[in-house]
DNA sequence: TATTGTTATACTCTATAACTATA
DNA sequence: TATAGTTATAGAGTATAACAATA
């Protein structure tokens, strides 16, 4: 069996699993009412920040996140505030939000098939291939 | 530091790497001219099969493969004939569609990142890894 | 002039539903 | 009646461009 081939089916096999992942993650928050963008934006809003920041961390274009800020406002999970500079919205979690913070937390860790399949051993020599491959 | 909260950051990783070798993919059959679908697809017709065959391989749904037939056959990479079932079209690589196809699977060896950073070990390891998390 | 955020728009990938022709 | 493929439509996730306000 040709080398290049059988790499490029760790390549399909690294994406699936991926997409395992993702579907675990959409899964778990679906039944809360949330997307996954803004779960995954919850999960990141571990304190207040502006919007410009959440667009970094969540690797996408700041104008997306005025619509997931638009969900997660409209669903009472954060608020948004003027910083010192006027032109920056600050992002804050309400009390509900922080409550949902948690709740999306505990429905990914649950699902989450890193943790379900492999061992800690497992789950460190993954990281370590992924941090290589990440470069 | 927490267990869960660095199990999630393997789970973050795997979904980042799988990006990357999907970026890596689609900078690959940019300069061909053809989506990301469509290079699949012609990867996987290593022979001539019904579109339902090849539905099942990208795991999509039929009426996705109508699309992508579409477009391959309009860059005159693919015939559709009509098999011995009269229901079933045939999808076959013309002689550009062969040469095509070799194309992108050299385009997307050389770009492949599980190949460029990892060795035949490495590999192997991430592979096991990898089927036991897809279960 | 550069940056934050907003708005409007559009693109890619993909699925669902309703349909046709054949089996 | 079940299956192969088609068509039209829709939805999720995301980007681009033009813009307003502020720096």
């Amino acid at each position: 069996m040709d080398d290049i081939e059988a790499t490029r089916e760790i390549a399909v096999r690294l994406v699936r699993a991926a997409n395992a992942v993702k579907a675990d993650f959409a899964d778990a928050v679906a039944p809360l009412g949330l997307s996954v963008p803004s779960a995954r934006a919850l999960l990141l809003l571990d304190e207040p920040m502006p919007m410009r920041v959440l667009s970094d961390r969540l690797t996408c274009d700041q104008s997306y996140i005025t619509r997931i800020a638009d969900e997660l406002e409209e669903r009472g999970l954060i608020t948004r505030a003027p910083g010192e500079d006027r032109r920056v919205q600050i992002l804050k979690l309400t009390r509900t939000g922080t409550r949902m913070r948690r709740t999306v937390f505990a429905a990914v860790s649950e699902t989450n098939r890193v943790a379900l399949r492999l061992d800690a051993s497992d789950r460190a020599e993954l990281d370590a291939l992924l941090v290589r491959l990440l470069g």
